[in-house]
DNA sequence: TAAACATACATAAAATCCTTAGGTATACCT
DNA sequence: AGGTATACCTAAGGATTTTATGTATGTTTA
């Protein structure tokens, strides 16, 4: 990803959520999606984004369906059972990041201050 | 950092912010400094601070103090004034990041929902 | 109609950051 | 004497990402 390094180790929590949300999406829905929501703020590159759906396949988290569309592949991606319990504990360990991360930067406010 | 993998790149944003509360701390202080906050959830690991350490005052950001206490050599890190503005930049930096995870992952709660 | 841009997939080398595993040394407690 | 805490350090390896590149088709623009 560009422009913010503090993403490292989160875009697999992204792929799984955007994926619950909307059933099936394949490689390049997922990076404008991403550019979408985030305002062109976060850009996923897809040197990250291939290997990290394969790793995401080979783990048995989603499976794969092909289709083509105005004359193009698209590889759709959508999660398995285990995916989706994947999905709740990425899901679990980010809101625990974040609430540790304002335990140790805004020591001095409640959570939601 | 043992436990997490998404702290990843925001080692140094903790260190920087805790060394402006703390005007100046060695090493060790910052470890234990961490779990206390954190009450033993993240663990800082010697091999990802020191170089992190050590990285920030090549950069520029911290001086280095040495002080013997009870016969054990300290390494007393302090900002710069470049370390201010960077802990300033990096602050900024996570709040983005912690914005652009809400709108990715929350897509439908408002920020603070 | 050629060039540029967008769509859509992919891999490989290099960089980055972290974990794991070790090393040195002193102080304290049992 | 051995274990734990304090206090510093580095190096090998792993995981994840960036950067660079490749293939191919469709659409827009000069």
């Amino acid at each position: 990803m560009a422009n913010n390094k503090l993403y490292k180790g989160s875009l697999s929590t992204i792929i799984l959520k955007l994926l619950e949300e909307n059933d099936r999406m394949y490689g390049y829905e997922i990076t404008q999606k991403v550019k979408e929501l985030t305002a062109g703020e976060l850009i996923i590159t897809e040197g990250a984004l291939y290997p990290a759906l394969h790793k995401l396949e080979g783990d048995g988290y989603l499976t794969v369906e092909y289709q083509l569309v105005n004359n193009r592949q698209r590889k759709y991606y959508a999660l398995t059972p285990d995916g989706k319990k994947e999905k709740a504990a990425k899901m679990e360990e980010l809101e625990r990041f974040v609430q540790q991360m304002q335990f140790l930067l805004h020591p001095k406010k409640s959570i939601d201050g």
